[in-house]
DNA sequence: TGGGGGTAGTTAGCTGAGCTAACTAACAGA
DNA sequence: TCTGTTAGTTAGCTCAGCTAACTACCCCCA
């Protein structure tokens, strides 16, 4: 095997694993200090982008993309709602589903709150080399995969 | 600059943060569900993991270690104690500080916590080709690096 | 055609994690 | 000694997650 791809010490799937725990916690602990500013929580924040750049959705759906229980999309979709940043119809042809849709002020917060967001870590990853962040985008995107469990 | 280190379309720093930050909550939502099998939450289970590994500590700086305000530590704290996996004695020479160490128990739960916990990642990193499983190891380290405002 | 079983969402009620504000206790230094 | 600072806790709030149980509805089939 050739040295680049060779495994180096504790690359080991549980070595690996234990250390995105921790650091995955820590990121969105720093993250999360930027909610003030937007009244966006993370998980708000992250349920509007599904309705956002997915378009309208129901309930159940978006409950499954956010890998979370209904009654906990409820409550989000509550606040969104309340904020005026979704609208809830039912669908017509099934009275059962809730039909969710972004309103232009949620689409506009949602950019300015992930704006915001970012932007702390942006300015923190802003000073790391070209590849170091080529390499952090490749990890996100094998991140995604191996969290929806479908290597 | 050379093509292999050229940066990719949407290597941006605010397009990676945005992509780092919903590929972690996804993440830990994933992992949270291994917490009831061992009754240590991904908040408690790190801060034992600082006791166990970095020594008896004060309770302030467990919570600067873990990026939290004193008073949420001092639930956390409290849980633990109460599940007998640290204990509390105050630091003689100065009556104001806990000193805060885990206890046999606590130690012990700690791995088989984490353990189970980084089961489910560890086999979903399992089957990932091992350039795959070197570039996230390289990547969490980045991130604790980015995580502590520290690059 | 009218039940019955399954589905979509909500409500109720719990735990836990995070915060600020305000407090107590103790230290340190002028 | 008195004043300011520091360590931690308490009180009280919000939000996010869960299960259990409920309502309302759809669909299928005897």
């Amino acid at each position: 095997m050739p040295a680049r791809k060779r495994a180096a010490a504790g690359d080991d799937p549980s070595t690996v694993a234990d250390r995105l725990h921790s650091a995955a916690i820590h990121l969105l602990r720093r993250l999360r200090r930027e909610d003030d500013a937007s009244g966006l929580s993370a998980p708000r924040l992250s349920a509007l982008s599904v309705v956002v750049f997915g378009g309208p959705t129901t309930l159940g759906a978006l409950a499954a993309a956010e890998q979370v229980r209904p009654p906990t999309m409820t409550r989000v979709v509550q606040g969104l709602e309340r904020d005026g940043l979704v609208k809830r119809e039912s669908v017509e042809g099934d009275a059962r589903s809730m039909r969710i849709t972004a309103t232009p002020r949620g689409a506009r917060l949602l950019g300015e709150g992930r704006a915001r967001r970012v932007k702390r870590l942006a300015s923190d990853l802003a000073g790391l080399k070209a590849a170091e962040l080529h390499l952090l985008a490749r990890a996100a995107v094998l991140l995604e995969r191996v969290s929806r469990g479908t290597p």
